[in-house]
DNA sequence: CTGAAAGCGCTTACAG
DNA sequence: CTGAAAGCGCTTACAG
C-alpha cells in the first residue's frame, strides 16, 4: 500500500493539489463546501499529513523544547503537566528533556533541539547555569523563555519568591515567634536568591537576625538537620519548598517532637500532598500547573512575535494557613489566613 | 548571514557534498583523517545538522512519542525519567504527551504521534482504553510497547503484580494476621488485575476470605476510607500502591490509629518517600526509574526490527520491609526482609 | 479556485 | 573518495 500524499487527496476530491493543501489545513479563503470534500477525500484515503515535511519546507516545526531541571520533583512534574496542556491545545507539541540538575546535559539537549529543530525552548534552567547561556540562545535565533528559575532578563514566568517567604515569616512573626530560621535552599539560583530575601528581610524589619540552616531540596537531608535540632534553637522554620519542610517535619518527629506543637514549620509551592500531610502544611501556594501554563503562553507569544519585548509575569504568591505552622492548634496571635 | 548547508561544509573542506554528508555522520568507510576535516570545517562554519531533513528523506526521525498516564503521579514521573534517559543516550528524542487518564485525549495525541512523525510509541495506557488500540498501531505501521499497563499481546515491559502483592500477604500471615483487605485498585486495568490476583490467591491458600475496599489512587481517597474503618475490622492493609498506603495511613492516624502498631499498611511502588514517611512504608519495590530504561530498550528494539517477535519483560518485585507493617515493631513472626 | 513549478536540506544509489 | 542527480512531501508564490 503506497503512502497516501496530498496529491492523491486531490486527485479523489477532483481538485488542485494547492487547493486540497489549503483545505487540509482548513484555510478560509476556500469555501466551506470546498474544504469538506477535501477532507472526506482524505478521510476516504486514510491521508497522513506529513508534519516532517511541513516544518522542512515552512520552517515551523509546531514544537516545542521543554527543559525540565528534575521531572521527579513532584512541583515540576506538576508544572511540566500545565506546560504540555497548554502546548497541546495550541497545536504544539512538547520534546522533553531532563536535565537532572547537570549543566553539562543541559547544554547537550539544547544542541539537540537546535538540530531537532525546535520552535523555541522552556526552561527551568539547572542550578549553576550561566546567565550567557541566553547569549548563545539569542545567537541561535532561538526563542526562548525561562520558567520559575530565570535570569536578570529575557522572557520569565516565576513565583513571587520574595513575597511568598515574606508572607510565611510575617505569619510566623504574627503568631508571636522571634527565633525563625530559614531552612533550605543551599542551591545558588535566583528561586533561592528571592526566598532567602523575603525571609531575610521580613526578619530585618523585625529587628531580628535570620538564619540559614542550608540544605539541599532533598527530604532526607532537611530530615537530618531537623532532627539534630537544638531545643533552645528556633521555634519556627521557614522552609525552603514542601519537599524541605516535609523532610524538616519527619526529622522533628524522629527527635520526638511534634511539628504545629513544639515547632512552627511553613512550606512553599503547596504541593498536593502539603494538604495530606500529617500535621497539615502551612504554605506559599504558586499554582505550579497554571504557572507552567502560563510560561507556556509567553512562549509562543515569542514565538509567534519574536520583536516584542520579552514579558516577565510573576505569579502572586498565597498563604494557605493549615496545621503545621500551628496557628490552628494553639489559636495562636494569627487572626487569618 | 546565510544558513550552512553540507554543501558549504564540503566546499570549506575541500571535499565532494556526499564525502562530507557521511563524515558528519561518522560513517567508518571514510579515513578518520577526513572525517576530522570535515568536523572542523563544520565547526569553523557553525553549521548545524538539520534533522527535520533528515527525517523527511530517510524517513526516520529518531523521535520516540511517550504517552503517560499521568505525569504528575511521582511513580511516573520516576519511570519517565528512565524512560527519556535511555532514550537521549540512544540518541533518540522524547515526544511528551500526558494524556491525564483520558482515552480521547490519548487518541488525540497517538494520531499527532503519527503524524509527527515518531519512529515509535511507548504507551502507559489510560485506564480504560480498548485492546483493539493496539491493531490501530499496528494497522498504522507504528512500532509501539508498552510499560507498567499493558494487554495480552504487543511489547511490553512491567512489574511482576502478582508476585508482588503475593509478597506482601505472606509476609503479613507470616506475622499472624488474619484479617487482611486490599486497599484500593478501582480502576480497571490489567496493574489492578495482577495485584488484586497475587494477594487473594494468597489469602485463598491460607483458606481466608480476600476482601477489596476499593479505591481510586488518589491520598484523599483513600485517606477517608481508612478513617472510618471499624475496629474489628481488617488489622492489615495490602495497599494497591505507595500513595494508596500513604492515605491510608493518614486516615488511620486522623481516627487515632497508629500504623505499624495498631494496624499493619504495605504499599507497592517503593517510590522515594516511601522511606521517609512516618512510619517508613514496607512496600514492594519495582524501580520505576530502571523499569523505564528497560521499557525504552524494549522500544527500540521494535523499532530496529520489527518482525521479531514482541518482547514481554517482567521486573521482579521485592518486598522491603521497614515499619509499618510492624514486623519491626512487635518483632512479630517474620525470619527477615 | 487551477496548474505548473521551485525549493526546503538532507539521504542515497551509482558510475567512475 | 568524487560528482551529478533524484527524491522525500510538503509550502508557497504566481499567472491565469
Amino acid at each position: 500500500m503506497q503512502r497516501v500524499r496530498i496529491k492523491d487527496v486531490a486527485r479523489e476530491a477532483g481538485v488542485a493539489l494547492s487547493t486540497a493543501a489549503l483545505a487540509l489545513r482548513n484555510d478560509n479563503q476556500l469555501r466551506e463546501e470546498t474544504r469538506r470534500a477535501v477532507r472526506d477525500a482524505a478521510a476516504r484515503l486514510g491521508y497522513v499529513y506529513d508534519r516532517s515535511a511541513a516544518m522542512m519546507r515552512s520552517g515551523r516545526s509546531h514544537t516545542v523544547g521543554l527543559l525540565v531541571c528534575e521531572i521527579t520533583n513532584p512541583f515540576y512534574a506538576e508544572l511540566t503537566a500545565g506546560v504540555e496542556a497548554a502546548l497541546e491545545e495550541a497545536g504544539f507539541a512538547t520534546m522533553l528533556a531532563n536535565t537532572g540538575e547537570s549543566v553539562t546535559r543541559q547544554r547537550r539537549m539544547l544542541e539537540r533541539f537546535r538540530e531537532q529543530p525546535v520552535d523555541g525552548v522552556l526552561m527551568m534552567p539547572a542550578s549553576g547555569t550561566p546567565p550567557t547561556l541566553l547569549d548563545d540562545l539569542e545567537r541561535w535565533g532561538l526563542p526562548h523563555a525561562t520558567v520559575v528559575r530565570g535570569f536578570r532578563r529575557g522572557a520569565h514566568t516565576g513565583p513571587d519568591n520574595r513575597g511568598g517567604t515574606r508572607l510565611a515569616t510575617e505569619h510566623l512573626l504574627g503568631l508571636g515567634h522571634r527565633r525563625i530560621a530559614f531552612l533550605g535552599g543551599a542551591a545558588k539560583n535566583s528561586v533561592t536568591a528571592g526566598r532567602w530575601e523575603g525571609y531575610a528581610r521580613s526578619m530585618a524589619r523585625a529587628g531580628l537576625e535570620p538564619v540559614q540552616l542550608a540544605c539541599r531540596t532533598d527530604i532526607g537531608e532537611a530530615a537530618a538537620l531537623a532532627q539534630d535540632l537544638p531545643h533552645d534553637g528556633p521555634t519556627a522554620l521557614v522552609c525552603f519548598n514542601d519537599s524541605v519542610a516535609f523532610g524538616a517535619m519527619l526529622g522533628l518527629s524522629r527527635a520526638g517532637r511534634v511539628p504545629g506543637r513544639d515547632i512552627a514549620v511553613t512550606g512553599f509551592d503547596d504541593i498536593r500532598e502539603a494538604a495530606l500531610w500529617h500535621p497539615r502544611l502551612t504554605t506559599i501556594s504558586t499554582s505550579p500547573r497554571q504557572m507552567g501554563q502560563a510560561a507556556a503562553r509567553v512562549l509562543l507569544a515569542r514565538i509567534a512575535d519574536p520583536d516584542a519585548p520579552p514579558p516577565r509575569e510573576t505569579i502572586r504568591a498565597q498563604l494557605v494557613v493549615r496545621e503545621s505552622c500551628g496557628a490552628k492548634l494553639n489559636g495562636g496571635g494569627c487572626s487569618s489566613g
